[in-house]
This record gives C-alpha cells, structure tokens and sequence, in this order.
DNA sequence: TGCGAAAAAGCACGACCGTTCGTTTTAATT
DNA sequence: AATTAAAACGAACGGTCGTGCTTTTTCGCA
C-alpha cells in the first residue's frame, strides 16, 4: 500500500527530503552539476540508497524540475490568481515572481534558468519536461496578459506574447546582473523596467499605476 | 623564441585549431560540459598533447573565453565602432549582436551566458574572467548609451545602466526563447522590444527613428 | 511479538575524468 | 646534416561517475 502520492511512508517521507537537499545543490550547481554521490553524501545516506528513489539519475532530474515548478507556482502564481484578473492580477505576478528571486533565487539559484542553458541543446526527457514546464508559466502570465488586456487595463494593441517575452528577459537579467556580476542595484532596475513596460502598454486612465504602490512582500499571501 | 602572441611556429597554430573546435563543443555543452578526453578524439589528437598546451583545464577554459570575447567583440562592437556616435552607433551594436545571434549563438549556444549560469556560483579565476570580460562588454554599451544622450539623441533622463540592463535582458529572452523553446519569433521580438525601448528613451525630433531602416545584416562590417 | 515487505546499505562494475610522466616523433636552428 | 628544442604520444594514476546486484536493517501490520 501506501501509494507514493500518500503523506507517511517512511519512503516517500525520506523521498521528499532528498528532493529538498538535491534542489539546494542542483540550484546552485545546476541539475547536471548534481552528482548521486554528493547529495548522499550531503544526506548522510548511501548513494545507492538514495539511487533506488528514483531509479535513475534522469529520474532524478524530471523529479526535481516538478518539484521546483510545484514551489515556484506556489510562491508566485498561487498568491497571485486570487487578486481581480487583469492588471492587480499580472503586477501580482511580476512582484511575486520578484520577490521570490530576491529572498530565494539570488542566493540559492534558479533551476528553470541554469536547466534551460545546460539542456537548451541536450534532447530527451529532461530537457522536454524543461520545456513543458517553462511553456507552462509562460502561457499563465500570457492568459493573465490577455485579460489585463479585455479588462481594458491594457492597450488593445498589446501583443501579450511580446509582453511576456520582456518581463521574461527583465526577469533574466536580473539574475545576470545580480548572480554574476553581484550588482545589488540590479533589483531596482527591474522593477523599474516592469514599471516601464507596463506604462508602456497600459492605456490612458490606468497610465499612472505605475507610480508607487510598491511592495517586496508576497500580494496576496 | 616564438612568443605565443607570433602566428607561425607549430605549436601555436595547433593551439589555435584546439581552441577552435573547443569553442564548438563549449558553445553547446558549456564550459564544463567540455572535457578533454572528446576534445582530443574531436581533434584527433592524443588526450595529454590536448592537455600540454594549456598546462590545466582552467586554464583551457580561460583561454576559451577569451577567445569567444575575442571574436564576440570582433562581429559585434568592432565594426559598430566605426559609425558616428550616438544612436547609430548604439543601434549598429544592436543589430549586429543582433546578427550574430541568429547566425552563430542561436545554433551553436552562447558561451557568455552558459559561462554566465555556470560560473555564478563558482569562486575562481574562471569566474573572474568570465566577470571582467561581461563588465567590458557592458561598459562598452553604456559608453555608447551615455554619447547617445550626449548627442542628444536620446532623452538626458535615460540612465545609461538601466537602458544596457533593458537590452541585456532582452537578448537573454531571445536566447531563451530560441534555444530552449525552439520559438522563431523570438527574434522579431526581440527586434520588437530593442525599438519599443529606444522609442521610449528617445528625445522628440528622433521618436520616430525607431521606425523602418531594419538589416539583417552586420552594421558597417 | 513475529512476519513480510519496504528501505537502506554494501559492494563491485565499467566508463570517463583531469593529470603526471617517460618516451618518441616532429620541427627549428646551427 | 647534426643538434637541440618543441610537440605529441601512450600508458597509468587516483577519483568520481551512474548503475546493477545482494545483503542487512528497518518499518508496518496482523
């Protein structure tokens, strides 16, 4: 009994432990960097036990890139989807999305960045599932364009593919300029680029939402 | 004799022929993805006269990244550098980094932002270069953004930074969006935003310049 | 409390890693 | 053409990798 998806277990318990060590190790040295070897090390436990979790070291992977994706939709999209659709709703999106990289993706890393540049060439199911997922968070913030866009809170001429492409790439910059180059005012300028970019897209009435009303804690907790 | 900087003398041009095909295999397999056991059989040389010519593979990689920065800038700012300076100049070194990205980095991988993730976390003289060559190339473009504001060509209340941090971010989106998501528009986006952006930071009598007048082709080659 | 199953450990394997060393081949110089 | 230096090779080292096996320990339940 005792099916994997179920709470006890001493199995899927320990489970869930080495997927909350290997996403430590995997964000900081990247999902190829993790070796079976260091994390069970790192758990005080043998290698081929923490082997026989998963049956492989791919599985592994697929694993940890679900369960990434499960805590960023929490801390980002969850809190978010409960605010009024359109405009609150995606601001919503960005700052949580913005705080979580201050208080968890620039210290520890982020694994759909360094996996989408190390499988970015690599075919197989790690790299597919890297993709479903990314699509996935992509496609919400493009819906939550979209009905920013009927709400009227966005101009009608908006493309929200084109929007979500420079939020995405304000979001990578980000953790360039703050991960590589440790450049601490790298917060500030995207949040202003946000800021911008949606002054940009927004229509008369709402054009100066984008002035104050900032916040770093999570909307909508 | 023979300095390494002279071009005859054996040794050196088999050095050249290993960085060549290195950069090859470290555009899509990354820096660390490189090892020279596949370098040497791609060469079809021995894996020690691989390894003789840069004493380790720190050094290897070093030297990888000095050579793409060599051939980056070459392609990308060299030619820009020869226009008028201002918002040609800065618009040139767009479309050329532009140009470069989709004959060269969307196919084979950039080693700049592979480098990038894979280094950020990793203290060394790798890191450090991989840093000093990214801080020169971002200062290159903030040089050029400040003569544009000088000319008065773009508005005096563009910050030089925040324009470069907005254009970076909008070539990690391409990258990603091209590579990882195998998304063709992801060019024309990018195009997209780099004129939505210059169109925001432009002063009156140069707003519409963001209009027409768009190559693919290298700037001023 | 004992029994069956699940979980973890232990061990070994082949492969590849970066690196070292001694030798041999090739190039450059006198 | 002879001599010296540079370059490439080949084998081996200690290590780590992912992955099978078998055995032991631990857990869950009657």
């Amino acid at each position: 009994m005792t099916k994997p998806g179920s709470h006890a277990s001493k199995g899927s318990q320990t489970r869930s432990a080495i997927l909350d060590v290997a996403l430590g190790i995997a964000s900081r040295d990247g999902l190829e960097g993790l070796s079976i070897g260091m994390l069970a090390e790192a758990l005080g436990m043998s290698k081929s036990g923490v082997f026989a979790h998963f049956g492989s070291r791919e599985e592994l992977q697929i694993a940890l890139i679900d369960e990434y994706a499960r805590r960023f939709l929490e801390s980002v999209f969850h809190p978010a989807i409960k605010l009024p659709r359109g405009l609150p709703r995606l601001k919503a999106m960005f700052e949580n999305w913005l705080h979580r990289v201050q208080t968890i993706e620039i210290p520890n890393g982020c694994v759909f960045i360094s996996g989408a540049v190390e499988f970015d060439d690599r075919p197989g199911p790690v790299r597919d599932r890297m993709v479903e997922v990314n699509r996935g968070w992509q496609g919400e913030m493009r819906k939550a364009a979209r009905q920013a866009i009927d709400c009227g809170h966005l101009a009608a001429g908006c493309d929200p593919e084109q929007l979500v492409f420079e939020l995405y790439g304000v979001m990578l910059a980000l953790h360039h300029d703050a991960r590589l180059l440790r450049d601490s005012r790298a917060v500030e300028r995207a949040r202003r680029a946000f800021d911008r970019t949606a002054a940009f897209y927004a229509t008369g009435p709402l054009a100066a939402w984008t002035a104050g009303d900032r916040t770093t804690e999570t909307i909508a907790a």
